[in-house]
Order: structure tokens, then sequence, then C-alpha cells
DNA sequence: ACATTCAAATGATAACGATCAAGACCGGAA
DNA sequence: TTCCGGTCTTGATCGTTATCATTTGAATGT
């Protein structure tokens, strides 16, 4: 897969996608307000959509690869994405999910740290490093923003620390709907019956667990009534006190 | 221990050790290098030295704790420091040691995510958040160097999650010994006798094992002859390249 | 030198999650 | 509809690491 990738950034029908006389961004609705271009003055924004690239990406299409030249930072705009790492043989850490809003790309040796793939059909925006670097010192709200996305990143990362070494199964899972139903929430959606985007595989190799142990602590949690399993891809919080207690490793329960 | 805490930033005599005729952060050398004060004019020193406050901790000293309100951005500048989070049942996990030239303490919700604590006699250079703020928009190197260090940050963060979701005991320690090596050369240290400021309880909660398990590994390396265990708190890396391999998870050896 | 104390190493056993192996389910194509 | 490919679930067993228990060792003080 993604031998040919059917649409890319490179194709200028993206851009053409854009109308290029409408208030910049006026595309993005509701990620303005939480995507790193909020905040920003009339001027900014619109300096910013002139080194802007916007695209549509189809469901499991590889951005790019780890060790990439990291030439550009994006920021998602309406979909889902996945950013991993991988070891020689094979095995693999899911360092993050990204929803609407969420940032990622950058980068410090000129080589991406991790790989990313969409989960799902998804919008993205664009930058290149070497232009946003050039307007370094011009655009001091986009910085600052930028950088306080970045420290949340960092202290999400450290959550995530404490689940991959110190949590049980059931707790990474607990967790990890909760974590989910948060954010959905955030986008104006509804907390309780979840999608998950991801796969099972994707599930484990974020939660530092296996297909299988993931797939068995979800029939847990329903037989023990703390989540419903409606359809495949949704998951109910029918107990979400019992959740929070489980995510913060209350021995019982 | 930390009850009576013998000496903390309150004390005006941590102020009085500094020369304030001396050239403003002179007492750092190398440090300067390599800390966040690097890279900035004469100019930007001077004032960011004016919001500073210099300590002596001694070892194992609290400096502040999860959930604390987050005043206060801090630079080692001589010393080692942990950071760790815990569950409700005591359960810890370390998300990084610190070293001279490294920064902690950047908050985003007023409260501190992580505790504090000096793994041996430490010096600290201590700024206020809020006159940080003030200065926003006045000190760019600043406000840069700080970004770029955050975004190393976050990138060791995604290191450490691979190695906590998806490494080995063997490797787990492995990476840790070479990440150590690595960060002694560049405080100008030999590579290779690395010392161990922490002990093992830390080292397990850092790498997401039990104390008995990082003690059998490091048995097992030895017998292995990757490394030497000449004295307590020091380790001799053998055979670098082994550890390497071990390290990035080349299955065999 | 010896007692005391705490950290580290070692040993024995257990458990949680991994691995191996089927089988169930679901969606898409003919 | 039926077949086919995949993912997900469930079952049986194994193994790595945790847990529990003890010994060794090193540092401190008397």
């Amino acid at each position: 897969m993604n031998l040919m990738p059917p649409l890319d950034f490179e194709a200028p029908k993206a851009d053409r996608d854009i109308d290029p006389a409408a208030p910049p961004c006026r595309n993005c609705d509701v990620v303005r307000e939480i995507a790193f271009c909020a905040d920003l003055s009339a001027d900014e924004i619109k300096r910013l959509a002139s080194v802007r690239c916007h695209a549509q990406l189809p469901a499991h299409f590889t951005i790019f690869r780890e060790g990439d030249r990291a030439e550009h930072v994006y920021s998602v705009s309406h979909g889902a994405v996945k950013l991993y790492k991988l070891l020689s043989d094979g095995r693999r850490q899911i360092i993050g999910f990204l929803f609407s809003g969420d940032m990622f790309g950058l980068a410090l040796d000129d080589g991406y740290a991790y790989t990313a793939e969409t989960l799902v059909a998804t919008q993205l925006c664009r930058f290149t490093h070497r232009k946003l670097d050039a307007m370094q010192g011009q655009m001091p709200r986009l910085e600052r923003r930028m950088f306080t996305m970045t420290v949340k990143d960092l202290m999400s990362a450290q959550e995530q620390m404490l689940l991959l070494g110190r949590k049980t199964a059931r707790e990474k899972v607990a967790t990890f709907l909760l974590k989910l139903s948060r954010r959905a929430q955030v986008q104006g959606l509804p907390a309780s019956p979840v999608a998950l985007p991801m796969s099972r595989a994707d599930i484990a190799d974020y939660l530092g667990l296996t297909i299988e142990t993931v797939s068995r602590t979800f029939t847990q949690l329903k037989k023990d009534g703390i989540i419903g399993l409606p359809a495949s891809g949704h998951v109910v919080l029918t107990d979400e006190a019992g959740l929070k207690e489980l995510a913060e490793g209350a021995s019982a329960a």
C-alpha cells in the first residue's frame, strides 16, 4: 500500500480547492478555534495562509516516514492521524493519535523522529519549516501558540510514560477510553458513544500490549458493566466513574 | 526527610553568594554553553539575570511536588534531578533524569504535572513564570531556545515511550546506559566509566521494571562481558557496540 | 574493630500478559 | 446469495518479569 499514493500535497488540485478570495482558513470552521492558527490576528492568519498548503488524504496513507527529511509541519483539519516509531525487528510503538486541531511534524535534526499515517480520510494543512523560520519574530502569537501546544504534547507524553511503565492492561485500556472520550468532547462530540477510528493492533501498539490482550480487556470491561460495545468501532462508557477509578489505579474495582 | 529543608530558595543567603558585580551567569561556566541561557545577547542575559535566583540544594531534596502551583521554571547548573509522577497507590514513574543545562518546571494549568527531586547536591537557577511572561516578546532568542529545548524533551519522551512499551528488560537497561553515557559526553565527561547518581529503585521506576529485574539485568550484562561494574554507582561500557545492538532491538546477541 | 542500617544481589515461586492456535464475525466482490 | 480476506474474539499454554524471601555487601557511626 502507499506505493501509488492516489493524492498528495504536490498535486495542485488540493490548492485549487481553496477559494483564494475567501477569508483564509475559513475552510477550517471549528478547527480554527483550537488549532495552532487560533488566536492569531487577521494579518497573521493572512501571512500564515500564504505559506499554507491544504490537502485531502485517503485513509491509511503515509504522510512521512521516520528519518525522512523534515520539511513540513502539519495541522489536522479533519480526520485522524497516528504517529509511530519502529524497532529494527518490526516492533512498533504508537506515540500519539491526532485529531482536528492537532499539530505534528516538528523536528530538530532535519529528520522526522516518527512515521505519520492517516487512520481515516483526513484533511491537513501543511507549512514549510523553512518559510515559518523565515517569518520568525514576525508572528509572536503563532510562535507562542506552537510552544504552548508542544508543552501540552510533552505533558501528554509524560502521562503516557506513566501508563506504559506502571499501569496494568485494564488500567491502560480504561485510561485510553477516557482520553478518547475527553478528546471527542473537545471537538463538540458526545462523551459517551466514543468512536474508535483505529484498529485493535493500533490500540495495542499505543498501550504497549498485544491485540489479544486489548480484545480480552474490552470483553472483560464489558462483562463488568463498565463499557458497552454496541458496534465495531464504537464504545459506550456505561460507568464513567468506574473507568476513572480504574484509570487512576484504584487497585480494587 | 525534607521536613526541615536545610536550605531553600527563600533563604536570601543563596542570592548573597552571587557577586552582583560579576558578569551575570558567570557562575555557570560551561553550563552557559548548553543551558537555555545559551545563545543570548549580553543585554538579554542581563535582563534574564535580573529575575534569576540561584540556589544550592542538598541531595534528595524535593524542589516541588506534582500539583503544586507552578510558579517557577528551573535550570540545572550543577548536579542531577529526577522528575516523577505517582499513581494513587504509590506506583511511580520517573519521567526524566536531568543534568547540567537541563530545564524543568514548565506547566500550563498552574500546577506542576510531576514532582522534582534532587539526586545529589545540586545548584539550580530559578525563574518566575510570571516575570518571564511579562518579558514576553522582548527576548525572542530566549523564547526560541525554550521552545527548542521543549521539542527536544518531547522527542526524548517519545523515545522513552518506545522503550517502555516495546523493549525487553535487557534492551531497556542497554538503552539507559547508552543514554547516560552520551549525556556524560555532552558535559565533557568520558563516555565509558559512567556514573549512576541514582539508585536501583530510581532506574527501575524510570524503565518500568522492578529493582530486582534491574539488578539481575546488570549482573547478566556483566556476565556477558558487555559492561563492567567496578564500583557501586559506576558502570564501564566494555562493549559499546553490543550495547547499541541491544538497545536498538537486534533480537539476537 | 564491630554493630547497625540500608541498598543491592540472589534465589524460589507466581502471575500477568505474550504467544500460539482456532474459530467467529464482518464487509466487500462476484 | 456465497465466497473470500481481513479483523476481532476466544481458548490453551508458555515465558518474562513481578513478587516474596533471604543473603550479601557497603557505608556510617561508636
